[in-house]
DNA sequence: CAAACATATAAATGTTTATTTATATGATCA
DNA sequence: TGATCATATAAATAAACATTTATATGTTTG
């Protein structure tokens, strides 16, 4: 059964709220630090410090981003004795990350500056 | 041919340059007017004036979420007497808003506040 | 219990951004 | 040409956000 592209916008993006939680988790994908932490989650469940080394940027920048990530629900945290493990909570977000990826690349390719 | 998800990312999103494009088009869509716009866009080429009709925006800021989304290349642009016609610039921004929205519709519907 | 480690939170700062109000630019038409 | 319409731009605010530095909380281990 097919689901066309506009009956899909018409029956869940078009109201107000589906278009504000939307926008919410759009946020949550704004940033580069936030989608290089989703992006290193895609491999699987890992400690903040762990982040942190991967990525190369401060603790405390490393918990702002995850916070705000937990606060999108777009990841969940799980204590395992002094380490925290941020794991993906919805492998959803893999395809629209990639998505958005191929979309901002063939639309950003011949451009001199964001 | 089957392309798995993670070869996706790594061949595309894990370059700095691409994350930062990602996130460069994600901020063009963390705003909930300008998901309106998009959405209304879904059903064709639109003057300002009709979209500060639908949307029941004021026409600056209509006009200032529609530079954002030109500045994102997301939308083009097109004179044709006194008005000035805006269109989606590539269909598949329509696919990731929709998946925007169903992922975040599922995250988010049983939550008190954004 | 004290020291060391992992993570979170607070405070401070600079930047970006959404919105409003007011004005300018550009096109049509009488 | 002058008035009117469509759109853009400018200026002014206020709010949101990313980042840093410093400190607190919570956990393990000696």
């Amino acid at each position: 059964m097919e689901t066309p592209l506009e009956n899909t916008m018409s029956t869940k993006a078009a109201t107000p709220a589906g278009l504000q939680a939307a926008a919410f988790v759009a946020k949550a994908l704004a940033d580069e630090n936030r989608l290089r932490i989703i992006l290193s989650l895609t491999q699987g469940k890992k400690s903040v410090s762990r982040i942190v080394e991967e990525l190369g940027i401060s603790q405390p920048l490393a918990s702002h981003h995850l916070k705000e990530l937990k606060r999108a629900l777009l990841v969940s945290v799980e204590r395992s004795g002094p380490f925290i493990y941020y794991e993906l909570a919805d492998r959803r977000v893999m395809t629209i990350l990639a998505d958005l990826n191929g979309l901002a690349t063939d639309l950003l390719t011949n451009r001199t500056a964001f």
